[in-house]
DNA sequence: GTCTATATAACGATAGAC
DNA sequence: GTCTATCGTTATATAGAC
């Protein structure tokens, strides 16, 4: 075995590779299940040296899903900021990123830790609701207002309709997580249904021939 | 004190006394959580007496669970079984049926059970996918195709088109139990909201003036 | 007395403490 | 790493209905 010092300074590293081994150990066994000491010795650190970068152990699981989520939802607040073109491309794009998104497989062992945690932690479950949650949510609702404004959409409340939209992708992805792979619930197929199902019931009203 | 006899032999009434008393704990605390020796002293007999009527915990879960549920599916498959009318007013009848059903609280709680404690209890997941969530799931299926087979439908697969009709209804009552009630998911605003989308999103083409 | 619903008490695996 | 407490489960004794 390499002679390897019992102490390293590696002060930009430890805030990652403590993240690291924390979201491995929470994905797999729970938040509350997760122990500290076991984060420290994944993470080839002591426990103390985790309280030098984070605050607490809830504070370290808010680090975590900050750093997976937020690059996320800014990318989408971004492509929505900029946008140029028709909201059904937008809406597009919103769906090829959350096909990606989606298949992350820690994001799927997140939402199921707030889920099943939530009810013991309410720090995380109002930290997850109104950073994560709520973020998302907003962003669909501001695609849905735009199309609204644009003449696109029907007119409808946008933060209503816009769990109609973001909901079964979730809830698909969740049972992925709890059921396991089945045909019947394949994104490759329900994510392409849904979209063109999404559209049809946001898509404004045409004239008729009665 | 009132002289209570030790032992009163009461054949009929104890499974279902302990199924109430199983769900009050199960609901409060959780699958693992709940002690059987507790459900024993709620319902007010030993340990030893539940195992008179349920073989394990779990089967006594899965007969809480099919008590509440199969009676509200087989309503369901009666409606759509005899229906005359037409497939929107069928749906009608599913969302009134569903706004109800969801609105038991227990409802919340079972479903928040399966999905957090599913991967360490396969056996209740499988009996939960398979004669809870897939039932529900072909019922709408079946309310799908038969607006397809009459052509007030869009053609579509109904198996995959049943989850964006059915999963938002599960996830607003999920975030509801876990978030608690909130203006933004209240389900009086959103249940009426996501009928007329899924109405939109089934709706058959119509002929439209270019 | 006989039959059986029910309680008491013990077993064994497993998780948590130290 | 060992010890201990906990809890699902089961064997056995007993009370109550007929």
């Amino acid at each position: 075995m390499s002679a390897q010092p019992k102490r390293q300074r590696r002060k930009e590293a430890r805030p990652a590779e403590i993240m690291a081994a924390g979201l491995k150990l929470f994905s797999g066994r729970g938040f509350a299940a997760t122990r500290l000491e076991d984060v420290a010795e994944a993470a080839g650190v002591s426990k103390a040296t985790i309280y030098l970068y984070f605050d607490s152990k809830a504070e370290l699981f808010k680090a975590i899903v900050r750093e997976i989520a937020s690059p996320r939802l800014g990318a989408i607040e971004s492509l929505i900021d900029g946008y140029q073109g028709s909201t059904v491309e937008l809406l597009t794009g919103l769906h090829r990123t959350l096909r990606d998104v989606v298949g992350v497989p820690e994001i799927g062992a997140i939402i199921k830790i707030v889920l099943s945690e939530a009810g013991n932690f309410p720090d995380i479950a109002g930290f997850y609701r109104d950073e994560i949650a709520f973020r998302g949510l907003r962003n669909v609702a501001r695609i849905i207002q735009r199309g609204i404004d644009r003449g696109e959409f029907r007119p409808c409340d946008p933060l209503t309709t816009a769990q109609s939209v973001i909901f079964p992708i979730i809830m698909n992805r969740l049972i992925q997580e709890v059921f396991g792979p089945m045909p019947e619930t394949d994104p490759q197929k329900f994510l392409p249904n849904h979209f063109e199902f999404i559209l049809r019931g946001l898509a404004a009203d045409k004239e008729v021939i009665q």
